[in-house]
DNA sequence: ACGGCTGCTATACGCCTGTATAGTTTGCTA
DNA sequence: TAGCAAACTATACAGGCGTATAGCAGCCGT
């Protein structure tokens, strides 16, 4: 509290005057966030959750709203679920249209697959922040530039081509877990 | 501090006779939990470290080191570091094997592979358990059980087949970050 | 039996944090 | 210009934290 009214230049008292308590505060914060969120996507051409991540880290105008949104995701927040869940609601009408233009193939689970597609992506990136030594919230947008940079080559070799050799591990899985072999891409029930 | 006497059953000061100060009690629980790791991977069979990772979340013994490590990632501290960039070396150790056997492919760039998959997986998991609404330390091992359960298809889909249709995005990324096509800047064993 | 060392507790100090209250300035309107 | 509400400040209070200090019980070798 005290800091922050340091920074806006002001004396702790007022932002209690104004916002009331401490987590009234950080919930408009939320809300403004998320808002602002909502607006860019809506204003935005079509974009997928990476794109829009990308987009977000390189202008420098949204960095600090982006690395707003990675704490609350790391922090576990409301607004961090919010947001997350967010994405991945993004990423299944995303990819929906992508399989029907023929750019992405289907899954058995398209649901599953988008929760793990964005949850990866994010959780990775934050988990590389994180463990950068020294990051300062200045260098913010060219550390995540250099990171996205860094993991471009491996990510497209893995959504164009994949790691395994052969499919026996899949299909072995399937056989396992949907009963007989061959059956149709149909996400199973959970009990 | 006084929590963790409290659960210990002594008194507060007597943690602090034993161990100085809090950060050193943080570093000998950090040293101690990096220590049981690199026992458990030196004992056990050669395991990829998403195996890894599964079987200490599976087995109850080992769930509170799991939850401390994965505390450890997502606070940012030495210790956290430490453990990622070793699963890193790991996987990448162990890429290099598979990639022999035949059982993965080759990549353009193993290494930048390697700690793409490791700190996708990882901060994927974290993700998800911390924004689970409720999460109680007691039933964390069945938590991570349904989380790789539900991460398992998608995964399989993805590291046979790829998620995109045709090659044209990543062929475009090599061309335009290596030069003139065709010209490897490492090793490339084309399918 | 006796110092002395170790394991241990009780209590308090100083710091930081969120919060509350009283008082002061500013600006708008009658 | 007077008055009043809103913006704003100064200061204090209560609680939690890590830490420091003083004291007590039990074990040990001599």
């Amino acid at each position: 509290m005290r800091e922050i009214s340091a920074r806006a230049g002001v004396s702790p008292g007022l932002i209690r005057h104004h916002f009331g308590t401490k987590d009234a505060l950080r919930a408009e914060c939320d809300a403004e966030v998320l808002r602002r969120y909502r607006d860019l996507k809506v204003e935005g051409i079509r974009m997928s959750p990476t794109e829009t991540m990308a987009m977000l880290a390189e202008l420098d105008d949204f960095a600090p709203m982006f690395v707003y949104i990675l704490r609350s995701v790391r922090d576990g927040g409301e607004a961090g679920r919010e947001f997350v869940e967010g994405m991945i609601a993004e990423a299944i009408d995303f990819s929906e249209d992508a399989v029907r233009e023929g750019v992405i193939k289907p899954s058995r689970d398209p649901a599953a697959r988008a929760r793990y597609l964005v949850t990866s992506a994010l959780g990775g990136l934050l988990v590389q922040l994180t463990l950068m030594p020294d990051l300062d919230l200045s260098d913010m947008p060219q550390a995540i530039h250099r990171l996205t940079e860094s993991i471009m080559l491996p990510t497209l070799e893995l959504f164009t081509e994949g790691v395994l050799v052969d499919r026996s591990v899949l299909d072995e899985y399937l056989a396992s877990s949907l009963g007989p072999p061959g059956a149709p891409d149909e996400e199973r029930a959970d009990t």
